[in-house]
DNA sequence: GTAATAGTGTCTGTCAGACAGTATGTG
DNA sequence: CACATACTGTCTGACAGACACTATTAC
């Protein structure tokens, strides 16, 4: 077998979350060349000394960059070919995380380099590489997930009543759901829990809180919403 | 931002078809160190010059190693780690085809190399590398595909009738499904077409020949069977 | 009491699955 | 004709969506 020069691989990754009822992306500013003072997608390259597989690298990544732990991380999808850099052929292993809105707001201002969220709707900043399709193919897949999954819950806080779950799924599908059938899906696939005694208080009947139970990954409905 | 040493970086290609009734993926054995004279998943490595991007990479290796031009392909995921390669730390972008089982049969003696089918159920073969965890991401995937997808057709030759459809969502789903059901499930899908006029002669009524319809990808039933 | 939102009950049209019945070929 | 398998029609129970009703808090 003839050992061929690998290409140059990265990883890159998608930070999804809800904010002002939009659905936006994480971007860092890039530094270096190539695409120097671009917006990007927060990404590094695998420390084969660190990092115990490409799940492990990913969230080193995260966490150096962002200080964010995200309490949901796939990978996405792999890109390479020979156009999407110009220094030759790469590849980049892509990840997809959710986090809650409120989850990085203290850590931002902690990073020397520029970060922000940009609005996934609307005027499409152009980014480095090949990053605006990589982030296209996270949001098709959040989209499609939505319909059938529990994945949406990842978008809250650790704590949150069904009413916020359900405007949740109400903005990212676009279109309003019904109460009294909504309740019905979540409890049928029973990955919720409700936190004993506590309520969201307001002034009308306060919301029971729930959390998702430990232990559940992401939860397939056999129905769709 | 410093140059790490990227890891080596390979393609592999789980192909499964449907013999016999039984689910079996295409291996190859090696002939080279590491894990010379074991049966491995064809693969190799990306060859900067020739190959477009990933899927196109995928497919020259598919095509050079089988002789086949599958149907149907799609990337599985990315697997890489420091332990499935006493080399080093290695990264695999696995894919994932499926092929008619008659497409096969002629091209297989061609080849110098020792090919074969092997049957996913039962006594599982040592693989190569970490080849058999692909092995069974792979064959997680198509199981889960099936219950709301049109994919299963691809384990068919290019024409072929509703009952052997059939057959092949029971076969893989392990249960029998009603023929009234499954066929309402088909025609509203609508990714089939009749070939005109052609019917499967037998000694009882013949059943109507179907085709995939041209530029149909997967359909995603919007229920389950 | 009113206002506001949380949560539940009920009713009805639709539809999936079961199954029986009809169609079309061979010999 | 019998037989085998393809294909279709019908009936019924279950259930999703619509929507109305009740519950619980603050003021």
């Amino acid at each position: 077998m003839a050992e061929f020069e690998s290409p140059l691989v990265t990883i890159d990754v998608v930070i999804l979350t809800l904010r002002e009822g939009q659905l936006q992306v994480l971007l860092m500013r890039r530094g270096a060349e190539p695409f120097a003072r671009w917006w990007a997608l927060p990404g590094g390259y695998i420390h084969p000394e660190e990092d115990a597989d490409l799940d492990a690298a990913a969230r080193r990544i995260l966490l150096a960059k962002t200080g964010i732990r995200t309490p949901y991380m796939e990978q996405l999808q792999a890109f390479g070919d020979g156009q999407r850099d110009p220094r030759g052929w790469t590849a980049t292993f892509a990840y997809f995380a959710l986090i809650a809105s409120d989850a990085l707001v203290l850590k931002q201002g902690a990073n020397a380099e520029e970060v922000a969220w940009w609005q996934i709707k609307g005027k499409p900043v152009e980014l480095a590489f090949d990053h605006a399709r990589i982030v296209a193919a996270a949001v098709s897949r959040l989209r499609s997930k939505v319909e059938y999954t529990s994945l949406p819950a990842h978008l809250l806080p650790p704590k949150f009543t069904l009413p916020d779950l359900q405007k949740v799924y109400e903005q990212i599908l676009g279109r309003q759901l019904d109460k009294s059938a909504f309740r019905k899906r979540m409890a049928e696939a029973a990955f919720l829990e409700p936190v004993a005694g506590e309520k969201r208080p307001a002034s009308n009947r306060p919301a029971q809180l729930y959390r998702i139970k430990r232990g559940r990954g992401t939860i397939f409905f056999d129905r769709t919403l």
